[in-house]
RNA sequence: GGGUCACUAGCUCAAUGGUAGAGUACUCGGCUUUUAACCGAUUUGUUCUGGGUUCGAGUCCCAGGUGACCCA
């Protein structure tokens, strides 16, 4: 096959750098600038001038070569930026010479784009104006066996940018960008987090009840202890347990696993930060919302109005608040407020043509049914959704004035949910009735309900302070500030089905 | 879970049911200011998989795989 061509060619020119003496695995190569660096440093050096009586050192991925037949131009990438390398042969030979008497020429033979080059030179910006390396002496560290994608066209196939994100990243700059920023988002976080006087617990996610959250767990199994155990699903549980003990400003920034289907909003494990604060509640936690997530967008991006896939979105505080019931009105006319039976309701949703609320139990479920349908996908512009049924809140505390209500609120952007916070339910009377209605449910079959964490409620009894609650889903506020379209362009590895080959390899590998 | 679309050389893509092609990459030769370098030459295939229709299938039909988008 062909790609057995390029690789045997590759592996040939390998095996020639052994015969001339040298490796084509170095070990180590002194790096003293980076590409950007150099770039920045010299932005004002004009066209054909040198600077010959300095040594710069740096490394990188050969991305493209240029070769004459005693001159040659590479361009060298590294995490930074890419520069371009000036290979004279005369200069070359003189300074290798004791190395390899045929050091050009090596270059020219052996190396291959995709090859990690290391490189001593002067800086010159040539008569085209392009800031180069004057190399004196190079080392060929890396050796690679498999061609780069088309330099022009690069790497279009998703399925394959997601399997080999590697490769994605050597041809794709911006893809490299993402994940430097989402680093700079989860780090702008904590700092700020750290500045207001919180600090970061772990919580066990492996758990022998998946709680504080309704989602199907994944199991695994502990094969000492005898027993199944469950991905967590949310940190809730443990965080407030943390609260109870005492920590008054706590929060885990981690990893979640939920057994759902894979779209382009969802990937079964994904990363949200939870925040519990003692003595508050959640018009603290809106205030709360706003400053994290607007500090991050002025670390990462340096501004309030974004963009977001051609959409303008404008992050100034303070964002619109809502009702629940008031969006709902303002887009069906109903008022959900005005029901007392759920057949009445029923029909009155499906009147305005809210469908799949067969299954609904209460008006709680309808409405929200009727919000999902009709107000989420409009919320672009930041929104906060407050005052939540109790029925779809196991966890919130009771609204201070509203009957039938909690004091929750969701955060909208863009139409996708991106927070969710609470004044956290406190009475642990009304909290067991809450998980046993839900471990009802479960009982009845709803795979997504969740347990009764007697522990939980034991701490509860032990008297938890009035507390608010906030969990923000870090993969969305990454698409949202690099603007990425799937969940999977702003999660390095996202989950993906093995690729049919490895599976029939796996199969026969059993026997 | 349902619908639509895609899958051809390492990469990006062509090909009325009638000999599978181009660009790029690779290989060889030339070249001391290129930057998608250029010029000349050679080479590159499980057309996603398995069936079927047909004298003949990359193309039409059926089933499956993987993915994208939309809907739930």
């Amino acid at each position: 096959m062909a790609s057995d061509d390029l690789r045997a060619t590759r592996l040939e020119k390998a095996q020639q750098l052994i015969d001339k003496g040298l490796t084509p695995y170095a070990y180590r190569w002194d790096v003293t600038h980076h590409a950007a660096e150099l770039q920045d440093q010299y932005a004002n050096l004009t066209a054909g001038e040198e600077v010959a009586d300095v040594e710069v050192a740096i490394a990188g991925r050969i991305l493209a070569r240029r070769v004459f037949g005693k001159l040659a131009f590479f361009s060298l990438q590294d995490e930074t930026d890419t520069i371009q390398l000036y290979l004279d042969k005369k200069k070359i030979q003189s300074h290798m010479a004791a190395v390899d008497d045929t050091a050009f020429n090596t270059l020219k033979q052996c190396t291959d784009v995709g090859d990690i080059l290391g490189v001593k030179g002067s800086i010159k910006r040539t008569d085209k104006g392009e800031l180069s390396i004057s190399v004196r002496e190079y080392q060929i560290l890396t050796k690679a066996l498999l061609p780069l994608p088309d330099k022009w066209h690069g790497l279009t196939d998703v399925a394959k940018r997601y399997r080999q994100r590697y490769v994605d990243l050597i041809v794709n700059p911006q893809v490299r960008q993402t994940f430097r920023r989402r680093a700079l988002i989860t780090a702008s976080i904590r700092r700020y987090l750290d500045q207001q006087g919180f600090i970061e617990i772990e919580t066990p996610v492996l758990q022998s009840e998946a709680g504080g959250a309704e989602a199907r767990p994944f199991v695994t199994y502990h094969n000492t202890l005898d027993m199944p155990l469950y991905l967590r699903i949310a940190t809730e549980l443990h965080l407030k347990r943390l609260v109870v003990g005492g920590f008054e400003k706590v929060f885990e920034l981690g990893r979640v696993f939920r057994n759902e289907g894979v779209s382009t909003r969802h990937n079964p494990e994904f990363t949200t930060i939870e925040l519990y604060q003692a003595y508050v509640d959640y018009n603290d936690m809106m205030a709360l919302t706003e400053a994290i997530i607007t500090t991050a967008a002025q670390d990462v991006l340096g501004s309030l109005k974004i963009k977001y896939q051609g959409a303008e979105i404008d992050l100034t505080p303070p964002w619109r608040r809502v009702t629940m019931h008031e969006a709902v009105q303002e887009k069906t006319g109903l008022d959900f407020s005005q029901f007392t039976d759920v057949e009445e309701a029923k029909e009155a949703a499906i009147a305005k043509g809210i469908t799949y609320i067969d299954d609904c139990e209460s008006i709680g479920h309808i409405l929200n049914e009727a919000f999902e349908q009709t107000v989420e996908a409009m919320l672009i512009q930041p929104t906060f959704i407050i005052d939540y049924p109790v029925e779809i809140s196991p966890l919130s505390k009771p609204h201070r004035s509203k009957p039938g209500l909690v004091e929750r609120f969701e955060l909208f952007i863009v139409g996708r949910e991106t927070a969710n916070s609470f004044s956290e339910l406190t009475d642990p009377i009304d909290q067991r009735q809450r998980l046993e209605q839900q471990a009802a449910k479960k009982a009845a079959g709803d795979v997504e309900a969740q347990d009764v964490d007697e522990d939980f409620l034991t701490a509860l009894e032990y008297g938890m302070p009035p507390t608010g609650g906030l969990g923000i889903g870090i993969d969305r506020l990454v698409m949202l500030l690099c603007d990425c379209a799937s969940i999977r362009d702003a999660i390095a590895f996202p989950l993906l089905k093995p690729e049919p080959s490895s599976a029939t390899e796996e199969s026969e590998a059993e026997t």
